[in-house]
DNA sequence: TTTCACCAAGCAATTGCTTGCTAAAAATGC
DNA sequence: GCATTTTTAGCAAGCAATTGCTTGGTGAAA
């Protein structure tokens, strides 16, 4: 969609699937066992990681024969790049949204990093959202080609957080360099996939509090 | 050593290694062949993951044949925690030296937190240190019993944090709660083995110091 | 003579992926 | 509106390679 992120090696179009629909007639699902493949492999992805899961496992999670993910998808490397772009995709737009309507209304600075940490802790915690982790922690299985095309997603990721550090730097909010404060940040963030419990603990609302109190000095 | 950590099923006693030492007599390296293997699956470990890793990889880089890795290790499994084990002892008697030391000059608490950060950095991204990022990012390759010394340990670890934290805390040093500030915190510091690259990139000093300047507060 | 540290070979299970096939649905011709 | 053809989405079986691990043996040191 947005920007040029190439094709590469995995079964691109969805296009019109049908087949053999489980349910009768006008209970079409488009392109959903394909989703539902995706999802699955996600799923797996986080709780066992890529090496240790196999396409067996994502097979019969979605309810398929050993065999049938290949119908839709070229390999197993194909398939995590797949989820990893979903996962990107969906994050990318989460926080352009963000912004674009944070902007709208000219707030400061510091209310634009907290909709920024509010967003990026949504898109890692809330339930089903298994794509971002599974990009953040399965780096190492991506092929080298597949591994370029991420990190381009990456970056247009990060850049939307620049220029808000950039603007609490030199109001003096933000003490320590821009681009190391960016990554602290973000490892902050993204650890907590690591220990966050939805049942127990705290809430987002809490995290996100808890993280601007902890980086940002009031001046 | 220090508390109980249970034995595990792992090859527990170095004992007195000898047999066929590739050198002369007084050249022997008690014990050496067993570290070398720990080392070569540290490095494989972390560089692709444990599931992507063979055993036969790992006796490749420490110059033996497919099998002889199960002379030493009862198990693919018992290497995996035994690398883990040596990290986080080694972690924390670098933690216990750097607090000690530190804290026999009565060193206020803002102090102590860049003692805490360094030393991490350093465990976490010193040359040949790939035994703790190891425990970081393979928790769930781990049977349940094992990961259940492992969380013994990592508690020991976190328990050196917390006083310095509360004593922040309470000099209005560190503004978000003490126990999620330890969770960002320690993500800030983790994540950075994802990215950090001795090469290029800043030192494990300007490390330090941004990320001391990013959490705390100077009043 | 026993023990240690390791080799060389191989076994059983698992793996990603391929192949040939099928039935339902959609497209097409009339 | 009906009959035919093509496409889609998957099944069932299995192959070749890889995997963790075992076993029997060997030479050097103790």
């Amino acid at each position: 969609m947005h920007a040029s992120v190439p094709p590469l090696d995995h079964v691109s179009a969805p296009k019109r699937p049908r087949g053999r629909p489980r349910k009768t007639v006008d209970e079409r699902d488009d392109g959903n066992r394909r989703h539902a493949l995706l999802a699955a492999a996600a799923q797996l992805f986080r709780q066992k990681g890529f090496a240790a899961t196999t396409t067996r496992d994502i097979a019969a999670a979605a309810g398929m024969q050993s065999g049938s993910p290949f119908y839709h998808f070229k390999s197993k490397d194909a398939l995590l790049y797949a989820v990893m772009e979903e996962g990107m995709h969906s994050a990318l737009s989460r926080q352009r949204r963000a912004l674009q309507t944070a902007g709208h209304l000219d707030a400061p600075a510091d209310a634009l990093l907290r909709e920024l940490v509010q967003a990026h802790f949504e898109v890692l915690l809330g339930p089903g959202n298994d794509f971002v982790p599974v990009m953040l922690y399965e780096w190492r299985s991506l092929q080298p080609r597949q591994r370029k095309s991420m990190e381009m997603l990456v970056a247009q990721y990060e850049s939307l957080w620049t220029p808000v550090l950039t603007a609490l730097h030199s109001t003096g909010q933000l003490l320590a360099p821009v681009s190391l404060s960016r990554l602290l940040i973000l490892g902050a963030l993204n650890w907590s996939v690591q220990w966050f419990d939805a049942r127990k603990s705290a809430s987002v609302q809490d995290l996100t509090d808890a993280a601007v109190a902890l980086f940002l000095k009031e001046c």
